[in-house]
DNA sequence: TTGTATGCGTTATCAG
DNA sequence: CTGATAACGCATACAA
């Protein structure tokens, strides 16, 4: 590591004054265009790059966005974090990542953590168990610190969400088996206090009702979680002698454990049973069984919520309640 | 965003000098217990938090690391972010990320982004495409800029880095299966002149050998990638006639989307065709087709390789040439 | 054990 | 259009 040259060196080199070189390398408007390229060519000759220390302390911007998902085990969150990579590393700005682990508290840790690093705002999806404090978050919000949601919300707190709009999606994909003739579905969710269950059950009743035909709660199941694996346990354990003519699971990776579960048992897809998933992660539909889902269109979610962000931190008027993506449902083997 | 309490302030309100403060607070071995305590209160009271902008400065360093991952779609690298993030949170580091997309040209900007973001080390895994321009990471060795690198090396730069065992794990997988009697086995690999593919190919032909059988090089593909979708594709895209007993794979995802391929072709596994993989992501042993695989404990991969970094931040002398983390064959029904 | 003073590298303000 | 200088907030070497 060797001594750093900064900007005085330049300063030096040049004969100018170091705020002139700091204004210039800065492409300020009030200094000679002729002066700019000297500067410039000096700098690159010496090899000068801005200590980011002290260019933070003077203007009290990192530069640097903290991002919180819940668990990048599950390969909609890995994309999503790319997704959100690629769109700020495009605007130079560096993406600092956080696991919650559907914790409350661990979230919690983090957003101070990120905080007390100096980020400039913060992406987060929400881990909204109600059981759980939230006055944080409502801090946040009031201090007006540039926090935004993606893909969930705080109840209580309904601002500054991109997220997909689950109810509208759901609403779509149950109603469409509903028309082919299928009534007894059986709808595998998480937490249904927490949002991404709830908004969703109620396109299931929004559709039901639209048919005409009588949604029965006892077909809601909440499994212990929304993983792979917690899809595999919710068919390895039950118990019931109902067979559905469909599956809906919360997201594509429960659905895969599912069918993983249902083939274990000597189920025949769809032939037997039809599953269905929800999100369109990136190779569903090169599944073995080419996976039946709804679309959440990802990038442009991801996309939405960068621009939302920097928008706020830009001082920008921006929306500020949630934002519905449209969904897509797409039909494949696995619910033919 | 309301004007924050600064180490000055809790000078002021304790009595207390600027500088008696900060040691107080860094919890410095000349300052009185008593001291300590209260400036802690003090501190508390106020709602200080130190600005890590100035403190930076002051240290010239960050707590931040910067990792590159090739690809985080693929659920390996996925569990590899969560594992390295885990672990330098526990130290109070953060863990800001880049995706290289398998890209030496992104790599490159990744990490002189991350450099003149102020990151203490960098934690990368190397893109070793041996056609592009190695002469950045050379230089930052011969700087002895902290990097470190997981899961692969440069083949010129075999330095600091913690892989896991490739030969050997392929060795010993390719050893059992030729015990067993199948020897036309084909292996899907990715570039040859990449280290991991070429590490493997040399365990391969190690086990051939000690079985006094000779490998026919032509049982050698080389996909056009590593993803899920190459994999797939390879086997698609296969006009020859030989059929293997047993293909491998060069890590899960791949190996699942062959088996996908191999079912849309009417294949079953494993009666007609074995399939085994490489890494033992986390929901191998539930997938449809429970899936063979050599393990890499990345777990542990990843608390080595913060282990070496932090260590070497800390100038302690540490392991310099590259450290190998055993595998483990996991027979499982894709090739019982 | 505590206080003082200086430096860290930029940005920004205010003269010139 | 450019120069000088004061912040920015903390750490640390040196005094006391």
């Amino acid at each position: 590591m060797k001594k750093s040259v900064t900007i005085k060196d330049v300063a030096a080199y040049t004969g100018l004054s170091v705020g002139t070189v700091s204004m210039a390398l800065n492409g300020s408007e009030r200094i000679a265009q002729k002066t700019k390229k000297y500067v410039a060519m000096a700098a690159d000759e010496l090899g000068f790059r801005k200590n980011p220390f002290a260019r933070s302390l003077s203007t009290k911007k990192s530069r640097i966005i903290g991002c919180i998902v819940p668990d990048i085990t599950n390969q909609f969150y890995g994309e999503m974090v790319g997704h959100l990579q690629k769109e700020l590393v495009e605007r130079d700005y560096g993406l600092i990542v956080g696991f919650a682990n559907e914790d409350r508290n661990q979230e919690a840790r983090l957003i101070s953590q990120f905080i007390d690093r100096g980020v400039d705002g913060i992406i987060s999806v929400p881990v909204t168990d109600t059981k759980h404090d939230i006055s944080q978050i409502r801090t946040l919000y009031e201090d007006s610190f540039p926090i935004v949601f993606i893909s969930a919300y705080y109840k209580d707190i309904p601002y500054y969400t991109v997220m997909a709009d689950l109810e509208d999606g759901m609403y779509q994909i149950t109603a469409s088996f509903l028309k082919k003739g299928y009534k007894n579905m059986a709808f595998v969710f998480g937490d249904l206090n927490l949002i991404p269950s709830s908004e969703r059950l109620n396109g299931v009743k929004r559709a039901y009702a639209a048919a005409g035909i009588e949604f029965d709660p006892s077909n809601i199941f909440q499994a212990s979680g929304v993983t792979y694996l917690a899809g595999y346990s919710t068919v390895v354990n039950y118990t019931g002698h109902n067979k559905p003519d469909v599956i809906f699971a919360i997201n594509d990776i429960m659905a895969m454990g599912i069918i993983s579960a249902l083939r274990a048992k000597g189920m025949r897809i769809p032939e037997d049973i039809k599953v269905a998933g929800f999100d369109d992660i990136s190779n569903a539909a090169f599944l073995e069984t080419p996976l039946t889902t709804v679309s959440q269109s990802i990038e442009l979610m991801c996309r939405e919520t960068v621009t939302l962000l920097l928008n706020r931190l830009e001082g920008k008027n921006t929306f500020s309640g949630i934002k519905k993506i449209q969904t897509t449902v797409i039909i494949r083997e696995s619910a033919y």
